[in-house]
DNA sequence: AATCCTTATTTGTATGACAATTCGGCATGA
DNA sequence: TCATGCCGAATTGTCATACAAATAAGGATT
């Protein structure tokens, strides 16, 4: 995975980074994520990298800021760039997610999302209730109407997303804004592995209509309930596929 | 080039930035944060950037590349950088929320992070039970010692976030670390405005080895039970103390 | 053995130049 | 009037080079 030359591997061409700087953090933070470079490891010098990809000092500089913003990497003078521990990445943010995306076993990568979401989206649900604006309903009716009338299969995805984000916003909690990112990826790379939006739009839109009505109402306690149900619902849809139970993350002693 | 001629508001020297760009980030950062620039505004294009702060345009496209990482911006050919919309922010970036509280009323921000924690923590907790390593149910046990030992004050407050940072980390679920960032932000500076550890360490050690008796044993439901008594404890000690304005803390050079 | 100093390596900052992109207006034409 | 396409100017993107600053490592001195 280190040739010579022009860019080891620009996976995931996701969200057009045309920009070099931006191709070379994409490239590099693919490594970071799928364990080229483990945490402790001390990375490349600059003038490496330039080599390597063939660019200027500047452009690689860059990168290595992008990264080090994203809680990858710090350098140091003298010492060169040392990858941080895991728990000071930004997972949420939405390239290194999607570079741990790239790097995971999807079953384990749904199954960590499934269990926050089950985690998060109830309450996120009863928060709307109790403290949506009317344009903030507003946004997650038209959501939901558009979701209906799209015919299953890939386009209504986009506003099934839309109906989840329009939520996670009418919780009114900044602190929860974050997991928007997660959602969104989970919502969207679903469709890739199960056939939710084909395989039971019947059960799906009521499902979302229970929330929606609760949240219309200002029923937390509906809202979380049909928010929680939508969710074991999805668990069984993801469930079809074959499951591999959670990896105990080891270590010894 | 032009010494001496430092920033508008080089603000909340926090975490040592020695570096120019990471200065002059953290400057454009808090002014973003604060509502100088707005969401949609365009922002001073890089050469204002550079009379304004008297540095060279490599160091501030630097600063610019790393609020571009944490979301705050977007820089396009022609037009310039532009603020993303809220949502677009990486608020539990280490940095992004030191400069979201630095901007903040205190209670609004504390109400934000209680509500999430209280959703949150209970469920790590539960998790915690049925995930933990030996590893990790040992550094919990440690905090928790460490805890105990220290005299109440300021000293407390360490083993005190280590104990809940163990506690999130024996979750074994990488989306939710970065709630680490908005968990150790809160208990250290919910020092600063209460006296939690000086008002009732009887209260709170036996909170806290609820919490790791349940985790110890494997118990999720007595975990997350516990995990829930200990903040709505945290609620209360809290709502006890009169507010007073946050003093900003103050840089000058 | 301990301390200090020198040196080498690596990141940090500055400067000037040119490339690439694209917005906005202008000209042209239907 | 409106649409289309071209041109020029503003702004970010990339490059090359040079020097400054920090500091780890090893050697010199005591």
């Amino acid at each position: 995975m280190n040739p010579g030359k022009v860019s080891p591997k620009v996976t995931s061409g996701r969200s057009a980074g045309s920009n070099l700087h931006r191709k070379l953090a994409q490239s590099i933070g693919n490594q970071i994520l799928s364990g080229v470079y483990a945490p402790g490891a001390i990375l490349p010098n600059e003038a490496d990298w330039c080599r390597i990809y063939g660019a200027s000092r500047t452009t690689v500089r860059e990168a290595v800021k992008t990264l080090t913003a994203k809680g990858l990497l710090k350098s140091r003078t003298k010492i060169g760039s040392r990858v941080e521990p895991r728990e000071n990445w930004n997972i949420l943010d939405r390239d290194v997610l999607a570079w741990h995306m790239a790097s995971m076993n999807p079953q384990e990568f749904f199954a960590s999302v499934q269990e926050v979401r089950k985690i998060l989206e109830p309450e996120i649900a009863a928060l709307a209730a109790l403290n949506r604006t009317p344009q903030q309903l507003r946004a997650i009716t038209e959501a939901f109407e558009d979701m209906r009338k799209a015919r299953p299969g890939r386009s209504s995805v986009v506003p099934d997303v839309r109906f989840h984000l329009a939520l996670l916003a009418a919780a009114n909690n900044v602190l929860l804004s974050p997991f928007g990112i997660m959602i969104e990826a989970a919502l969207t790379n679903m469709f890739e592995f199960t056939s939710t939006h084909n395989a039971e739009p019947d059960m799906f839109i009521p499902k979302h209509e229970g929330i929606l009505k609760a949240v219309a109402r200002g029923n937390a306690n509906a809202a979380r309930k049909a928010a929680l149900s939508l969710l074991t619902d999805t668990d069984q849809t993801i469930a079809q596929v074959p499951i591999k139970a959670r990896k105990a993350r080891k270590a010894k002693s």
